[in-house]
DNA sequence: TCGGTTTGTTCGGATTGACGAACACTCGCA
DNA sequence: TGCGAGTGTTCGTCAATCCGAACAAACCGA
């Protein structure tokens, strides 16, 4: 599911003027660097005027921001899970324990996990939408993770990053293993 | 740095179709969808015209992907960085090791570290930009970390998530502490 | 107080995106 | 073979963006 909050014009507003502060620029300066009129920009911070893909574009580069960053608005808090709490991800294998860490928020696109698992079954999964990214950190114990057709071996402090729009594994090999994995949706 | 590659009109008309194709929707179910007009999507299919930003709102939210998927594209690759290895960034305290394992690709807004420290100093950290989320998972050892006005004592397994836009710190409170960090800048 | 510079605004005119209908085409079925 | 429903395409028209220049207001040094 993507998300889609509110009308983008708004927070486009809203960003291009929140950024363009932030930089410490003029909005004559803004112009000149995407070479659009001032005038433009005056209307896009205005909140007026629905600009084309061309013109946001530019400027995303004057201001040296991820382009996203001027359609998408942004929030925080702090917020701690302890080893034994947080919502466990169900699975077939009771040997295999996957905790949701940190659910994609509006808005980023990724999902932070604790895994603790159990030598005996490998854990296999089937391809998750186009684009996603998975990264292991092993953290205790040693596994196989990876693409099920090449799965590389960790231990402790090892980093594996690998495609998660194809089939992949994660099999622990030591008892009492431990990972931390980031999937991300590009 | 924000990346900026190619002009985004060719990969957006490469996105649309791709995306559409995924999805098993005709031209004309997606128009319908988006309330545009046929001849519009097809012609930004065909990668002539620069579309408003409403008009890439529409078409994001019929074809459900988030708006940023049809402006960067993106395509990744299987990748380790063992124990010992990786770029380590540079520190004033030669007892904390923070490790690049992956850094901001075009278009993911997130940076993942391991971290290695010693008791002793705490690593204080300069806020970083507004909008800098930071989540940390502890391996081993044990450890205050968070805002640095009330830093929270993690456990093997425990999680934190702090904003990143206020002074924070990271203390090791026993030898060979060993954290595992995502740095995303939403 | 005056000139000069910079701020962001508003105003016609040329360019261009978005629309809807008509178009050529393929497929399934009687 | 003809019909109908589906595909994605091209065309002319209207409305909008985008532009450049002219604009008022704030600021600063002489």
């Amino acid at each position: 599911m993507a998300e889609h909050d509110g009308a983008p014009l708004a927070v486009i507003a809203a960003s291009l003027q929140r950024e363009r502060h932030r930089a410490g620029l003029s909005l004559t300066e803004v112009a000149r660097r995407a070479r659009i009129a001032k005038s433009t920009l005056s209307q896009l911070e205005a909140g007026q005027g629905n600009p084309s893909v061309e013109t946001l574009w530019a400027l995303s580069v004057a201001l040296d921001v991820p382009f996203a960053r001027l359609v998408e608005p942004s929030r925080p808090k702090v917020q701690v899970i302890r080893a034994g709490e947080g919502p466990a991800v169900a699975s077939e294998h009771a040997d295999y324990v996957a905790t949701l860490l940190s659910s994609c928020p509006p808005n980023a696109r990724r999902d932070i996990f604790r895994i603790s698992a159990e030598p005996g079954t490998a854990r296999r999964s089937e391809p998750h939408m186009p684009g996603v990214v998975e990264h292991v950190v092993l953290s205790q114990g040693r596994a196989l993770v990876g693409v099920t057709d090449d799965p590389v071996e960790l231990k402790p402090g090892d980093y594996v990053a690998y495609p998660g729009d194809a089939p992949h594994v994660f099999e622990a090999l030591e008892p009492d293993t431990f990972a931390v994995l980031v999937s991300e949706h590009v």
